[in-house]
DNA sequence: CGACTGATTCGACAGTCGTCTAGACAGGGA
DNA sequence: TCCCTGTCTAGACGACTGTCGAATCAGTCG
């Protein structure tokens, strides 16, 4: 928990994230976006996150996702969602009873931002 | 005409790339992107990446990489050169001696296509 | 307080990943 | 032809990951 990962310092400054086919990627650069995209990698992982940021308001609450069509336990669900969290990708919040989780907008549209690529190009050299 | 079909290989399998915050990804296509996200989640595959994307002409010869300052043996740029391949994200092609790599530029837009958020909503809960 | 529900952490285990060395394959030139 | 250089495959090994059941922590309500 004291340990995330907070790339969005940069983001808010826009020094922040360049397209991967403009500059070669520095290796701290890349070891901090491949700890982002490594959480990505797991189709619940990115279904959890897909439920979180479609949800209304942008938040959703952990009862309304454990024991779900995930076909995992929940102790499951709770490990998906921290390694989310310790990537940066989403944050929780607990109010009362219950536990809230939002996406950390920034860091997925940094996420985003490296991959662009310009798609005229994609399609005379594709 | 140049801004449309981009995702030509995917888009043969299905209607390309809603943002994950639109629409809940179903278990098929969240599978095949979480496949795409996880070649990203290696600090030198996605350096790999950059180098490829963002070489002149958009391709790099494998005997500008090899030996490099990635510290590591031949056989693992090879490794990690193939889980990019086979992830979709880039191809290659022998032409005599060498051996060019260059990005699928249409697979990397349809990731990106997929992280997008409302950026102001990024700014303002951040 | 004490019991109950929701969510996380702990410990274990099978499976996957990243890396290496050794060896195989492809193409070019003496 | 034989060898040389460039690239990939095979096999092995330690480290990490995803999953589970059991135990624990956090809040709420009798």
């Amino acid at each position: 928990m004291s340990k995330q990962l907070v790339v969005l310092d940069a983001a808010s400054e826009q020094a922040c994230c360049p397209p991967i086919a403009e500059a070669s990627l520095d290796t701290e650069h890349a070891t901090d976006m491949a700890r982002m995209f490594k959480a990505l990698g797991d189709p619940i992982r990115l279904r959890l996150l897909s439920r979180i940021t479609s949800a209304p308001g942008g938040e959703i609450c952990v009862c309304d996702i454990t024991g779900d069509d995930f076909n995992v336990t929940g102790p499951t669900i709770s490990h998906h969602l921290k390694v989310l969290r310790e990537a940066g990708l989403i944050d929780g919040e607990r109010r009362g009873t219950w536990v809230y989780y939002r996406a950390v907008k920034a860091n997925m549209h940094q996420l985003a931002a490296l991959l662009a690529i310009d798609e005229s190009v994609a399609l005379v050299s594709a």
